[in-house]
DNA sequence: TGCCGCACGTCAAGATCCTGACACAGATGG
DNA sequence: CCATCTGTGTCAGGATCTTGACGTGCGGCA
């Protein structure tokens, strides 16, 4: 039976590494007056004004609830607005949350660009593919 | 400004595979009657019996305070048991937990190949280093 | 047309983790 | 020898997220 060393294992690499991320994410952002999941939401509006709730929630990896009460808080900030028209609500940044989202989103670069200092170019790549290819070969139940 | 683009960006790669990863183990442990911090509590236990409180939460990533009551849990399965002289309580693992960590280490390990599966062994090694790499970037403040 | 499945939004409750704080043991340095 | 400091264990308090559940609107299909 095959076991697990903390030492050898690609899972706790990838643990440490996100969660070393993660924390130099908070630091960056917590001038900005950002959390990292309230910085992901904006992020994601950024590229997709109009989303819903729920397909938000599916990309800062939340559940709706949490997106929802977030939001919430976003939007008593003045960084979102909600414009719908039938059932679902559709949110969009503020002028207001545009010019933040530019300041965290380069915050949030220089931070990954701290991560990436070793690596070069093609490396970069090479890690961002094999990444994608572990999350693929997760996916198959 | 250098911004951040969901698609390209090494960091929501990294994100996306960790929750992957995360979501599975979830699926891989329930069997077994253990959520994920707790199986990463008696993995690192069984790695290294006679830690304290403290060094312990610094491996599984969380507080002190949350590793406390997770310890209480995890006595009051009596899979871990405390001995300790001074001050500092020192834990190690009970025969039941030797019995549950071969099992849910194995699980995993099950899960870690099938993440791993579309790579191969230096391919593997590869990854490792340069989460590695990436870990060791960020920690430089 | 009518029905049923499905996704969405939302409310309540519970669990988990973190921040802040305090007391105490052991090491360090005057 | 004593003062100080660091690390540790422990006690609330609060914030965040999840699970569970309910009502609603929308689209496929007989």
């Amino acid at each position: 039976m095959r076991q697990v060393d903390v030492d050898t294992s690609v899972g706790y690499a990838l643990k440490r590494t996100a969660t070393a991320l993660r924390t130099a994410m908070e630091a960056s952002l917590r001038p900005l007056g950002l959390s990292v999941p309230q910085y992901s939401c904006l992020e994601i509006l950024n590229a997709r004004p109009g989303i819903s709730n729920a397909d938000l929630a599916r990309g800062v990896f939340v559940t709706r609830q949490a997106m929802h009460q977030l939001l919430g808080g976003l939007q008593e900030a003045e960084l979102v607005g909600a414009g719908g028209e039938g059932r679902v609500q559709r949110y969009s940044l503020t002028p207001k949350g545009r010019r933040l989202i530019v300041a965290a989103s380069a915050a949030v670069a220089a931070v990954e660009e701290q991560m990436l200092s070793g690596l070069r170019a093609s490396e970069r790549e090479r890690l961002h593919s094999d990444l994608e290819r572990c999350t693929a070969a997760l996916g198959e139940d």
